[in-house]
DNA sequence: ACAAAAGTGTTTGACCTACACCCATGA
DNA sequence: TCATGGGTGTAGGTCAAACACTTTTGT
């Protein structure tokens, strides 16, 4: 067979699928829609769709992020409606077996957002939820807090689900990233508070504090202060220009 | 439309494309193979082709490799013949313009081998050769060694290649990945010019012989010596079982 | 007054850099 | 003997962990 012949392909699905993370009641919540119809009919599974004919992979993540939560992608320059979110590509999931009615190669995307009031839901799902990833992740399925039992997720949507939370919990270590999980203004303590639910560790204030407070570029103070946390007010800052953190925020081992 | 409608999605191809890299001659350099047809003819470009409709995205990688290169994918576990290789998932590309024929989409892989003597033609390729890196990656196309002309990469491979090098230059700060690029039996000596090739830097041989040796599980004594790189006789190694490095290698600013 | 959260100072230890120095071989 | 690369020792700086302490609010 030679290749790039356009009459001698395998003919492939491409789709979409996002993993929304964002951080509710200090715990890492992931967004799962029910599915309406089989295979895995009434199981949670990630949102996503195909990708248009004519449609860039980026933009088919950014529209349905839009349609399941209507967040905007905060990817180059785009000021629409809606919060900005941060948007990435993820990996891409092709083994054969994956949906059991054709061959479907689904580009996974990672997406970061702050806390939302509540999901609508949209599309092929019933409903939509936020669900922290450890009851999605746990083996067997965990129980919700209100006894409702989360089976396992959809297709190979835990493997997608377990690689986009590792990616997040890595790169919040070298990068400004989680201030994608916060408002546009926020305090050292929510941010603080931020890592400290993406990683599941409790982090020493103090040493945050001057850690995030003096790496250039990381933070810039908006001026205000706020006592929503309770306390003495606390600066609010912004996210700074910097991207990258040098050196780096350290998980504490395990 | 409705999502996972069997019926109503658009036609994709599926591509795998390969980023190998090497280190030979103290540079860091790309395996290219030379477009025999349209679109993009003679000029030179990663290798590649199509999933087929039974394959797995890593086993069509992994296949792609042995047919242009004659390694072996190091995967999970796989001792046929030849060299062992590492092989990991890089990007997923698929602008609905970067194939002027069809839609492709391009599930990019990356690949680390030690030095190999000679690339051997496959498939729809006139040649295939070693090409430096930074040639391939200079804005208007270096010039080769001997005075060929390198121009630009077909497709987006340029981008693809950019990514992979990034990819292998930030990888091998926290890994121990760049024993990949190293036979399986090398000295301390020959571990470091690989890390000078990939990052272009000079490091300290004294500090980074105290490093690599005083990291657990990094690098273990095969018991050997050998006096290949001139001078003292050095002590030879195997890649330990570690593949995090913590602390992590510090690449030096710039 | 007390709790709670924000922020500062200080000590200690890990580790990185830089460089002086010695070791073992081939030419 | 000298050049070349392998390997060790050591001083000084940077920075994170740990923790005592002060500040400023709400109740």
């Amino acid at each position: 067979m030679s290749p790039y012949d356009p009459s001698a392909f395998p003919p492939f699905a491409v789709t979409v699928d996002l993993v929304v993370l964002t951080v509710r009641r200090h715990a890492l919540c992931a967004l799962v829609v029910r599915r309406g119809e089989p295979p895995f009919q009434g199981r949670w599974a990630l949102p996503g769709g195909f990708v248009r004919g004519d449609e860039d992979l980026a933009a088919a993540a950014a529209r349905e992020l839009t349609e399941e939560t209507g967040l905007c992608a905060h990817d180059e320059a785009s000021s629409a409606p809606g919060s900005a979110a941060h948007l990435e590509q993820l990996a891409t999931y092709g083994d054969p077996e994956r949906d059991p009615r054709m061959r479907v190669v689904s580009v996974a995307h990672l997406a970061l957002s702050p806390d939302l009031p509540a999901p609508r839901a949209g599309g092929d799902a019933n409903s939509a939820r936020w669900a922290p990833v450890e009851d999605l992740l746990s083996v067997e399925g965990g129980y919700a807090r209100e006894g409702e039992q989360t089976a396992q997720l959809a297709f190979d949507h835990a493997r997608i689900l377990a690689d986009g939370v590792e990616r997040a919990r890595s790169k919040i270590e070298y990068s400004s990233l989680a201030t994608a999980f916060c408002p546009p203004e926020f305090t050292v303590g929510e941010l603080r508070r931020v890592y400290e639910a993406v990683w599941g560790v409790a982090l020493d204030p103090r040493n945050f504090h001057r850690k995030v407070t003096g790496t250039p570029g990381f933070l810039v103070p908006s001026g205000g202060t706020t006592t929503r946390q309770g306390g003495r007010p606390a600066q609010l800052f912004r996210a700074g220009g910097a991207t990258v953190l040098n050196p780096p925020m350290l998980r504490p081992e395990v």
